[in-house]
DNA sequence: GCCGTTTTCGGCCCGACTGTTTTCAGTCG
């Protein structure tokens, strides 16, 4: 079984920070630990650039670290890592990866305290060990004892959905001050990434200390991790980290531009910014002459909005969710970005659920409710019988609700449109749950895996084939039926996947539950340049969960994804006769 | 280690905050 890329990523990132612990090179280690990232992110096996010989192509990978990703793949192994393993213990990495310990702490621990665990440094620090060493003290062994504490807290990352709701009541909260003259949410969230390290709130403010001293004493907060006039920190109860930024307001375009990242977007920026003869930083564009040096404050250029940064630096705005670096520079410069989705494009959502099923609405409650929300049609699709617990209907009541459907079709009106659909199971051995002829009878059929998301990847590749190839299947619903944070995706073969999505007109969806997000943005962007239509369905059960469209639309954005190619997006007529079209 | 319409060698972004320092290193984002 070959090594898959996050656990190739992995062992660069490895890589990356033991080199840094041995002090080499900055950026010999910084280039392992971009490759570490760029590798997680990356919509195809490894494998399969090997095959096209693209490896080197991929931005960051060159000759030494594609013959390190070619050795895994053929060996299991690298020599070069189990060589550095036997230098530096693999533990200390967990002791570089608490808070406030950096790479030469860990080093100095392991050296003079032969520390390699995070529970012995817990005792060390406890005995009152660390203090002793030269750069620390009482208040540095005490941050140490606290950060080994959040650890069992916080559990990496916070899938968005939570992160952005615990982002919005502080966001209300310092808007209401009165020294606020604006706030926003900048940083991962902003950018609609799909799980969230910290939050990053900025705030615009000639008065930056009450809103300081409010938002540390805010009575959620569980530690403080710094204060300072224009920045804060604090971890929540829940173990999430939130900073605050106070800027005034002619520097607000700046700060926002350099707080929404990515980290990796901002150095190119930077890059260009300096090409152009300037310095940016948050607060400024800040000129240099020919001979290399910072003019003064007097000639420094404020931007107080994001456009006007990237202006000056002779770049058309780019919207937040493409701040990747993976691409999106260069198509600035020339002229091609994308015409991203908007919400106000979508006109309909194809995956919903009633009281039919598991759903707590009626179909007429749906109908309206998303009316309300401003489209013009739906599918009804409850779950087929296979799915018991969430009362699935077999044929007899498909057919018995199909006549609901349309009734409430009537009553609605002509200017919204209830279909009927289902979304229906993909079973365990590849059949599909409802019949060729029950299925004809549908206007939409969503086909979804709900079980033995842990087969391997041919049995997992089957099903979904199986079911592309059915005549009467419109769309994949969450192709891999992960749940962020507590359940893998399923392992798909995706180059297999979307060959049989494009030669069958398939849609793949992205499901805008926030806990899904399913396809994710990496595997639809790539969907999408392969000219696969895409849908963005709330899978609603309930209103609220109609409500969460927006993290399909940022999800969407993140895929570089135009309109024209999500079927949501068209018109009733075109949709309905795109389906008729179809078997 | 990566990369190239200013370079195949010599570059590679920038600042805030903390704690331990007598002016700065370490960490973080």
């Amino acid at each position: 079984m070959a090594l898959t890329n996050q656990e190739i990523a992995d062992i660069f990132n490895n890589i990356a920070d033991m080199l840094e612990i041995q002090g080499e090179n900055r950026f010999k280690f910084l280039s392992y630990r971009r490759a570490g990232e760029t590798l997680g992110e990356l919509p195809r096996d490894l494998q399969a650039y090997v095959d096209d010989g693209t490896l080197t192509d991929i931005p960051g990978i060159g000759k030494a670290i594609s013959d390190k990703i070619k050795e895994l793949l053929e060996t299991d192994k690298l020599e070069f890592y189990e060589k550095l393993r036997a230098q530096v213990p693999e533990s200390i990495l967990q002791i570089k990866g608490i808070n406030g310990v950096g790479p030469k702490k860990a080093k100095l621990f392991w050296n003079e305290l032969n520390i390699t665990t995070v529970e012995s440094l817990q005792t060390a620090a406890s005995e009152g060990k660390l203090r002793e060493l030269p750069g620390m003290g009482a208040k540095s062994e005490q941050k140490i004892i606290e950060s080994i504490q959040a650890l069992s807290r916080n559990r990496g990352r916070t899938p968005i959905g939570n992160a952005k709701q615990a982002a919005d009541t502080i966001l209300a909260e310092l808007v209401a001050l009165p020294q606020v003259e604006e706030a926003m949410i900048a940083g991962s969230i902003r950018r609609g990434k799909t799980t969230i390290g910290d939050v990053d709130i900025l705030a615009v403010s000639d008065d930056a200390e009450p809103i300081m001293a409010h938002f540390v004493g805010m009575g959620r907060v569980e530690r403080i991790l710094g204060q300072g006039p224009t920045k804060s920190s604090i971890e929540l109860r829940t173990g999430l980290q939130v900073d605050l930024r106070v800027l005034p307001r002619e520097r607000f375009g700046t700060a926002l531009q350099y707080f929404t990242g990515s980290k990796d977007h901002n150095v190119r920026i930077r890059e260009i910014a300096l090409n152009k003869g300037y310095s940016l930083n948050e607060h400024a564009l800040r000129p240099i002459d020919d001979a290399g040096n910072m003019l003064d404050e007097s000639h420094y250029v404020y931007c107080g909005t994001e456009e006007d940064v990237y202006e000056k630096i002779g770049l058309p705005w780019i919207a937040p969710e493409l701040r990747e670096d993976q691409g999106e520079i260069e198509a600035a410069i020339a002229g091609k970005l994308p015409n991203l989705i908007t919400a106000e494009d979508i006109l309909s959502d194809l995956h919903m659920h009633t009281t039919w099923s598991d759903g707590t609405l009626s179909i007429r409650e749906m109908a309206e409710a998303a009316r309300e929300r401003g489209k013009t049609h739906i599918v009804i699709t409850d779950h087929s019988k296979r799915n018991i617990v969430a009362n699935g209907l077999d044929g007899e009541r498909l057919l018995q609700q199909q006549a609901e459907v349309r009734a409430v079709n009537e009553e609605m009106g002509d200017d919204f449109h209830v279909l009927h659909g289902v979304e229906m199971d993909i079973l365990e051995d590849g059949d599909m749950d409802l019949s060729d002829d029950i299925l004809a009878q549908l206007d939409f059929v969503v086909a979804s895996l709900h079980f033995g998301l842990t087969q391997d990847r041919a049995l997992i590749t089957k099903r979904l084939l199986n079911a592309l190839n059915n005549p009467h299947v419109d769309c994949i619903g969450h192709m891999t039926g992960r749940l962020i944070g507590t359940r893998p995706s399923a392992d798909v073969d995706f180059d297999a996947v979307f060959e049989a999505a494009l030669e069958t007109d398939t849609v793949l969806e992205i499901n805008a539950n926030p806990a899904r997000l399913d396809l994710d943005a990496q595997y639809a962007r790539r969907a999408h340049q392969l000219g696969i239509k895409l849908a963005i369905n709330t899978d609603a059960h309930s209103i609220k969960m109609m409500d969460m469209l927006p993290y399909g639309i940022l999800t969407a954005r993140r895929a570089w994804a135009e309109p024209e190619n999500v079927i949501n997006t068209w018109a009733f007529d075109r949709f309905y006769a795109w389906i008729q079209s179809r078997a």
